[in-house]
DNA sequence: TCCGATCATCTGTCCAACCGACGATCTGTG
DNA sequence: CACAGATCGTCGGTTGGACAGATGATCGGA
């Protein structure tokens, strides 16, 4: 059943110019990983964004949701309704902050820190299906690169860009 | 004005938890791109998405704008605003096939081959400087990996993943 | 005590993606 | 040759999420 027409190159074969643009290869590989992690996460209140958010308050990392939102990358605005979501699910809690009463820190509730265990051990298995063509040993190069890079970013030099 | 509280440990170092989360170090790693590459494309029609065009015109890939848009990943319907930018800056142009009066193949125009070697060594540096942390070695063992999962993103079998 | 700043929330606006429809054109069948 | 179905490029409407500004509660310092 391959399709009768092989004259014009299959359409999931990547342009010959963009074979090694970074951009273009993680891109790729990050709507990959999207695609194989989306039934993990279906059925989590927030998709993706609602992982990421549990992650981050087991992760200590959510003493306000402001500090949350910026961690994340999403706006406060939207991070309202994200939590919303996750408290009326059962998965968190907004507990004041005794010492501040503006701040709410969120908690994982039991049933959250269950589900975030779940989610996680689908989550790797998606990540080992992105990985496969990889063996045991490039896998960790390669995520210790992705981890080394990640690390660092924080201190570019913008003035390296422009010039 | 720095800010006086620093006890909270600082707002981009990432969650625990997710020091290992693939989705996660992509993320990171093309948003950090993005911002360095933006002043690359921001002077070009349609930005990235106008860079995309040129390069996958100039690798063939362009015998229609519908192939166009599935190789790029949107819809066909942002195709044709994304090319009509493209042609009013006279970089590409829309020609009709002679043997299929309804295709219209996408044709680099001499400026157009120009912008496209002007921003791919843009683009580099923008790489480049993502890549930093990693010694050269370090940049070709990562970048033939991404290139590994990439080329075989089309063979990954979808019953492993929801068994 | 008072004033500016900060946090969480709400609201309104805007942009870009997604979906269906349409005319022009090609291909296959009778 | 006539016709039906499929394909390509285009257009329009709808929707979902991001973004900015305003508001009330609260904190910290003069």
């Amino acid at each position: 059943m391959t399709p009768s027409k092989t004259a014009t190159p299959a359409v999931d074969e990547p342009p010959a110019l963009l074979r090694d643009d970074l951009g273009w290869l993680c891109s790729k590989t990050l709507t990959a990983y999207r695609v194989a992690a989306e039934p993990a996460v279906e059925d989590i209140a927030g998709g993706m964004r609602g992982y990421l958010v549990l992650a981050a308050a087991a992760s200590g990392c959510a003493n306000n949701q402001l500090e949350l939102a910026q961690r994340l990358g999403v706006d406060r605005s939207v991070m309202v309704g994200l939590l919303d979501t996750l408290e009326h699910a059962g998965l968190v809690a907004r507990t004041p902050n005794p010492t501040d009463r503006r701040e709410r820190a969120i908690a994982l509730t039991p049933a959250g820190r269950k589900r975030l265990t779940e989610i996680q051990a689908r989550l790797q298995r998606a990540s080992e299906h992105v990985l496969a063509p990889l063996s045991a040993r490039q896998r960790d190069i390669f995520l210790n690169a992705l981890h080394t890079i990640v690390a660092n970013l924080g201190r570019i030099d913008p003035r390296t860009l422009c010039p």
